[in-house]
DNA sequence: CTTGCCCGACCGACTGTTCGGTCATATTTT
DNA sequence: AAAATATGACCGAACAGTCGGTCGGGCAAG
């Protein structure tokens, strides 16, 4: 089934508008109508490309987690001993999200949206979050890779897995409180150097 | 803010309904009607007590913020080497707010909308934030006695003091998608284990 | 009687979504 | 080539539902 896209550009356009616009006011007060402003197109358009406001939701989730998971994938499949591995993948994605402080805005509240939905009992929500169960399976691999390989400590792989995850995402919300960047540099140096010294042998 | 007049306990009542309809249906979605019912008085009761939705939000937070720095200050006075109190903080600090499941999925929006209005320039939303300072400021503390005693490596204290809030709060989130009580026993073993690994000498 | 807490029907503002109609472009007909 | 026709992207006014907050009257206590 090829959804035959109007013009891929503006479903485009509108995804980038309404990650503006939901950065800055939020997933329940950002509105269409300025959603639609921001890309250049009148509102009733915006129905031609997605059905609900909900689906602009879920795409701009496909696309922010997308990028990262690609990212990952990327870097994983890279020729560098488990421990580089290890810690440019802390690095990069934890970049990648400082970068899209905007996507990260919006993250957090499709987040608690999906925690309230799984409390719910709604389990339809959690393809929501299935690419973070695909990085921290990534992770896991290459912490396998790296008590193979002499190079890390043995460890509980889901437990390890996860504190790298909640580093990752603990460490961004961080710098949110505090926009200064130097110190966010400097305290990410030092935050990776004390986890990947966690995991010496 | 008001004196308590009236009757405090109906005060305290809202404040616990209100929390219990906001983490279930969002601040937005979460309605003035739902709080009334639940907290078992009518509707205009509410504007006796607080004077806007608004209101009420920074009511919750404040609660919500003063449980987790009283318990923190207390701790932090208790006579313990640097190295348990630091470990005890990390892990007490985390099970104190997955226990807190509700207030969690609450501070989490009041967090992105916090966020939100900083990046705006509204920096009187920072005091939000200023019992996260506070704690940041007790962990910084802790970590330079330890280092005094030589119980810990060298470090710059304000990037391992921001690893530690980011592993707190990421660690809750991971399983707040994944309500898994055992597994996040072993997990947070693990990963305070590794945290402390980190800062050996 | 007076005071003041309590209440829920009501109001008005807000906004997601719909829908009938416009217009530019492509295609067919003359 | 020009006119006629068909297509469907595009639009925004209008609709319909939703809620935060108000208000005027009850009602219990003193």
């Amino acid at each position: 089934m090829t959804p035959l896209q109007k013009d891929p550009a503006k479903a485009d356009a509108i995804i980038r508008a309404a990650i503006h616009i939901f950065a800055r006011d939020g997933l329940e007060k950002g509105k269409i109508a300025d959603i639609a402003k921001d890309a250049g197109i009148g509102k009733g358009t915006v129905y031609e490309y997605f059905k609900s406001k909900d689906e602009i939701f879920h795409a701009i989730v496909d696309t922010i987690m997308g990028d990262m998971v690609d990212a990952s994938e990327k870097l994983y499949s890279m020729d560098l001993s488990p421990y580089d591995k290890l810690r440019t993948f802390m690095r990069m994605n934890t970049e990648i999200i400082f970068e899209m402080e905007e996507a990260m805005l919006i993250m957090t509240e499709v987040w608690a949206q999906g925690a309230r939905a799984i409390r719910r009992g709604e389990h339809d929500a959690t393809d929501l979050f299935s690419g973070y169960e695909k990085m921290k399976q990534l992770i896991v691999n290459i912490l396998k890779a790296g008590v193979m390989a002499h190079e890390f400590r043995e460890m509980n792989y889901d437990g390890v897995a996860t504190l790298a995850l909640a580093f990752i995402d603990g460490f961004v919300w961080q710098f949110m409180l505090n926009n200064d960047r130097a110190a966010f540099d400097r305290a990410l140096m030092e935050g990776i150097q004390s986890f990947m010294k966690g995991l010496e042998p």
